[in-house]
DNA sequence: AGCCTTTGACCAGCG
DNA sequence: TCGCTGGTCAAAGGC
């Protein structure tokens, strides 16, 4: 509600002046690879986005050099909240939880330099002997015990259903960036952890420096499934399914990467979930970014059948997820993951939270998943639907 | 008939 | 204070 009264927009609102003619492209052209120009240009004072980075390199086509560099670079850097007390956490996310200041955009913006940026001070230190496997695999990970965990849950979750819906071979890295903040249900957990590996490294956590409500966790497993990708199959601007519904609200070329970024909002009617999609030229998803959980199950698979034919998709693209506060979780995962087998692949990315584990989720691949977490909860919602669906303070 | 996508503009946050 | 960027709105059009 905090939008809604514009007087301007009202009077404005028509943009019936606007002659598609001027406007003839369907679609924002990007140039297929300029990145290079911007990535480098960036460089001044705000810093372009590793993740962009990464997407580009996907999106290249490359992947083998530069992405497996940035891969194992990404494996190298995470953050461990577990190695924070947890009562700071809790308490942070719980009193913070209504702040209002910074929290998306500075979310968005600072974990993307911190994943970057390998030479940040790592908070936490994660123990040489972990695998990200036995992370994602570990109770605490996942587990309801931890109030934390249950952002990890859900990003776990998300990774999983993307790439479960997202049936794709190709190589993944999922990042989870857990902030503190949590939603108000959850809360109180501690962390556990994140990191990463790839194959044998380890990973750090980083974390926010001292800002107890930015505390930011990513853990980022990479993992090393190349496959082979193959073209897109979803040719259409939809983003992969995931079984929910989502309706595109609009579409924008952010400054790190090149690929113009689509917003989808969920059609559920009191959903607050909304997912950012950064789709390459060609089609391929290179990012995909949840916000909020679903407050209803899937819909309703009528068709599950639809792997059937596109299980061969590419998938190489990353998927994340913000908290509220401007907190993200990243993992990287790899891998045929049976390890997650806890969770019910359904979940997807913003799914509900209390996920009674069904079964495993198909496999895994590495992907970025990031959560963007904003409302999470609210018990009543006043949200309409359509067009008030902001769920903002 | 309804829903979704497209698309330019507005808006808020941040530097 | 201004400018930049990302995010959102809502009309129009398409399916
Ligand atoms: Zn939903």
């Amino acid at each position: 509600m905090a939008k809604n009264e514009d007087p301007e927009r009202f009077s404005f609102t028509g943009r019936p002046a606007v002659p598609p003619a001027v406007a003839g492209r369907p679609t924002i052209t990007l140039p297929p690879r300029p990145s290079m120009d911007t990535f480098f240009s960036a460089g001044t004072g705000a810093s372009p986005g590793p993740l962009t980075l990464v997407s580009r390199f996907f999106s290249d086509g490359n992947p083998d050099s530069e992405y497996r560099s940035f891969t194992q670079l990404l494996a190298g850097a995470i953050a461990s909240p577990l190695a924070r007390p947890p009562s700071f956490f809790a308490d942070s996310l719980a009193e913070n939880f209504p702040k209002g200041g910074s929290d998306k955009d500075s979310g968005f913006k600072q974990s993307r330099p911190v994943n970057l940026v390998v030479a940040n001070p790592p908070l936490f230190m994660v123990p040489p002997g972990m695998s990200p496997s036995g992370l994602l695999n570990s109770p605490g990970f996942f587990s309801p015990p931890s109030p934390f965990g249950i952002s990890h849950q859900q990003a776990l979750a998300q990774v999983t259903a993307q790439a479960a819906f997202a049936h794709s071979h190709l190589p993944l890295q999922a990042e989870y960036h857990q902030p503190s903040l949590a939603p108000a249900s959850t809360e109180t957990q501690t962390l556990n952890t994140s990191y990463v590996s790839n194959g044998a490294s380890q990973q750090q956590a980083v974390s926010s420096t001292s800002d107890p409500r930015s505390s930011a966790v990513e853990s980022s497993v990479a993992s090393h499934s190349e496959r082979k990708y193959q073209a897109p199959s979803l040719a259409t601007d939809k983003p992969a399914e995931d079984g929910y519904n989502w309706r595109k609200y609009g579409q924008k070329q952010v400054k790190g990467s090149e690929f113009p970024r689509s917003y989808y909002k969920c059609t559920h009617l009191n959903c607050p979930v909304k997912k950012k999609v950064e789709r390459s030229p060609d089609g391929q998803i290179t990012e995909i970014i949840y916000k909020g959980q679903h407050n209803h199950e899937k819909p309703q698979p009528s068709k599950r059948a639809k792997d059937g034919g596109d299980s061969n998709g590419s998938a190489n693209f990353q998927v994340k997820s913000e908290n509220r506060a401007g907190s993200l979780l990243r993992s990287n995962e790899t891998a045929p993951s049976q390890s997650v087998s806890e969770r019910d692949h359904e979940s997807a990315p913003g799914a509900l939270v209390p996920v009674p584990g069904t079964s495993d989720s198909e496999e895994l691949v590495d992907g970025e998943v990031r959560e963007d977490d904003a409302d999470a909860d609210e018990p009543n919602a006043k949200r309409r639907q359509y067009s008030n669906l902001e769920f903002e303070p």
